[in-house]
Order: structure tokens, then C-alpha cells, then sequence
DNA sequence: TTCTTAAAGGATAATTATTATCCTTTAGTA
DNA sequence: TACTAAAGGATAATAATTATCCTTTAAGAA
């Protein structure tokens, strides 16, 4: 993935930092605050926590990224992609994407709601393979 | 509804405030803690801010009420009923419950999965009746 | 009823999370 | 290569939440 090229068409500018920052997103898949700044100080010493709040903003504004929003736990923060929703083991606690229908969700939703939808936030919560 | 008895069944005392809370929670079907505070204050006068955070946890220990957690505004609260998803309008900020069929929706979801799954947090956005 | 006591309330200090400020450095462009 | 707006780092300020300590009270026992 282009980080640059992705920087750069929502309109920021391409810093190292901000590289760090996307490259840990993505690798991660989701990243809270506090896991990105572990992990980030490896690569950059002197990183300060304000840089990662104004960044997170900035690409949040932007649309870069989007924030996750989950019951009982700390935000995190993902690269903008295709509508998804999530899956939370809370053993364990993984997280991950899982594709569904959305759109079908949001069609049957709006015709028994009367709202016109655009977004939804959904996420399933229970044991993983692994720990169920 | 009956608040006091409510109470007891999650083994917290009945207190005046703890009464004030649970019946703001109710007619306002979602409310923050900042509503709540501003609320609750043309009753209880001297009530502290300390008093409400401390009764909120307690009563979300004890799943008598549940977070609600809203993309791009804080989280509200709610007094704990069957499982349902909420529509909130981007434009005016209704913000409400709606039934839809999540037992089909978890179902769908563990034989795409193979998580064994428990729960969902599920919000619509767009745009409001009145908004759209 | 009254008494007892663990729990709850209120005031406020402490902690944590986030944002703002200010100065230095740098990415992007001419 | 030089210029400039934007970004980084350090840290102060603010906001949000939790902890502490002492007083009051709900709930159950006598």
C-alpha cells in the first residue's frame, strides 16, 4: 500500500511520522492510542503523544482513517475501507473485520424506519474459535 | 416502571438520586452524563458530579443499565431492556431504539464466523425523517 | 420503632485523556 | 536552493473520570 499517495490525496502532507502511523494501522489491522504509541516510539524515539493526537485527528477529518468505537475498551483506529463490521472475542480479545451485507441490512432498515441511512456501526461480541 | 424494586434485584441500595437517575433515564430513553448531570441538578440541588459517575458504574456492573456508544458523540446510557439496535440522525441528533431481528443477524454471523456469539452494538446514521 | 452498620452522598483532590500553545524543523513547491 | 505553510516536539492547559475522606442514610435486626 501507497502511504504516500494515500496522504496525499486527502490533502497531508507525507511525514515519516505519519508513515509510522498508517504502516502500524494497517499491519495491526486496528490500533488503539496507546498500542500505537508503544509500538511507534520503537521506530521513533522522540515521538511526542501530541503528534499522534493531531494526526489521528487530521487523517480522521480527512476520511483517511476511521475510529472504532467498542463496547468496553479503548477506541481504535483503522484505515477507511469498504462498509465492514467487527468481531470482538472477549476472552481473548481479538478484533477483527467481518464482511456482511450491509447494504441489505440498511435497505431493510430504512423501509421499516423511515430514515435515510448512509453508515452503520456493528459490532458482534462473543468467543473466538478459539476460546468458544 | 418500578425503580426501587429494580434496584434491589441488582442489589443496590434505593436511594433518592439512584431514583432520579433511573427516571431521567427513562423518559429521556438515552441520556449522557452531561444531560444527565444538567437534569438531575433542578432536583437534587447539591447533587455531586462524583455521585453520578459512581451510580452509573455501579448500576452497569450490575447490568441494570448498558453504554451506548455513538460515533462522533459521547456515549449514552440506558436502562438495560431486550436486544435492539438505534438510529441516530446526523442532522438533528434523534437519536433512538429500533427493533430489528438481531437474533437472525447473530445467527448469520457465527456460521460465517465460528465465533460463538452473545451480543451486538449496532447504530444506523443518516438522516431523520424530518432531516432526509 | 430504634439501633447498627455497610453502603452511598458530597466536596474536592488526584489521575488520566485530550487539546492548545509556542517554538523549531521540514515537506512540498517554485 | 530557497521559501513557506504545515508538522513535530515539549509541555502547559483543559476536560473527563476516578479516588479519598468524612458525613449521612437505607435496610435489616433487635
Amino acid at each position: 500500500m501507497n502511504y504516500e499517495a494515500l496522504l496525499h490525496e486527502h490533502t497531508l502532507k507525507a511525514t515519516p511520522q505519519r508513515l509510522g502511523i498508517l504502516s502500524l494501522m494497517h499491519t495491526n489491522g486496528h490500533i488503539s492510542i496507546d498500542e500505537l504509541f508503544e509500538q511507534i516510539k520503537k521506530q521513533f524515539h522522540s515521538i511526542s503523544l501530541a503528534t499522534l493526537y493531531k494526526n489521528i485527528n487530521a487523517m480522521l477529518e480527512t476520511a483517511l482513517i476511521t475510529e472504532v468505537k467498542i463496547p468496553n475498551m479503548k477506541s481504535k483506529y483503522e484505515i477507511a475501507k469498504e462498509r465492514h463490521a467487527h468481531l470482538l472475542c472477549d476472552k481473548c480479545g481479538e478484533f477483527k473485520d467481518i464482511s456482511i451485507d450491509i447494504d441489505k441490512l440498511i435497505h431493510l432498515t430504512e423501509a421499516k424506519s423511515n430514515y435515510k441511512l448512509n453508515d452503520t456501526s456493528l459490532i458482534f461480541t462473543g468467543l473466538c474459535e478459539k476460546c468458544k
